[in-house]
DNA sequence: CAACTCCTACGAAGATTTTCGTTGACAACT
DNA sequence: AGTTGTCAACGAAAATCTTCGTAGGAGTTG
């Protein structure tokens, strides 16, 4: 009989599809502002939410480990930056809605995307564009 | 001295606006099958991964304290059936996406799912009706 | 150099979600 | 009546996520 250390494999496989919902919060920051400190971190949710300085590095701390961010500890104070870029996690996570939300359609989800709200004119022109192109390669 | 039995809001305002991830699972099999017993979402869960019977029941007992499905006790398998439309579900959730992954643009998020997949024909031309009534009523 | 300040690491409490095992009710069978 | 099968209820373990408090290192300043 023999027993393994085996790596947690279910963390990360799950974690690196879905970031939680503060970590969403903090990739989304980091995509605006690129590399940022704890401290800009916390800044910036701050201006949103109570939440405590440690609580943003803790987060901060399990999302290196999740590889969700890497971060430069040169300085004094680690620098953070995403370590996926901004729409290939949109793009994932998207298709992951579409699949549980709308049976892999992703057409149906944009559809009640548009429906659901307002849409400016530019955006309007680049959905035009993007439909068009679409047609003419089927 | 007195105590009172406080709803728990923390938990409804959150989880009526949010099912979980195994809620959703089992919304969308109702959804697509209209009202099922127990066992019937069992069946179903199970053609995609393993999950224990007494599992189903438990979320689906819980889904109806949240008000999430509702049941019909009569028979004695009972039988449930989602409580919010789907639609409505639907909506809540993009809303929510769009929120935390495109500052709210719900235009970025369709085109990010269009510009995703394959969209075939007749969407194509729902999605050119959709726009074009966009456009004319702005 | 002691008092401050800033920053990371670590651990841990709470809340929530996920997943079952066990129990007891009820009915069908034998 | 005893055995077997199906179900709901309940409780609870395990996994995750969220949020902090506390400790300790390293500069800075009076």
């Amino acid at each position: 009989m023999s027993s393994y250390i085996v790596p947690d494999m279910k963390r990360n496989r799950r974690s690196l599809l879905r970031p939680t919902e503060g970590e969403l919060e903090l990739l989304r920051i980091l995509w605006e502002r690129g590399p940022s400190t704890v401290r800009d971190l916390h800044q910036e949710v701050s201006s949103k939410r109570a939440l405590g300085y440690t609580s943003v590095l803790k987060l901060l701390q399990i999302m290196t480990e999740k590889g969700l961010v890497e971060r430069e500890e040169a300085a004094k104070a680690h620098v953070y930056r995403a370590a996926a870029g901004q729409h290939e996690t949109q793009d994932q996570l998207l298709r992951d809605m579409s699949e549980r939300l709308f049976s892999g359609s992703a057409a149906q989800l944009a559809m009640h995307a548009l429906a659901m709200e307002h849409v400016n004119d530019q955006e309007l022109e680049e959905l035009r564009n993007l439909i068009e192109q679409k047609r003419q390669r089927q």
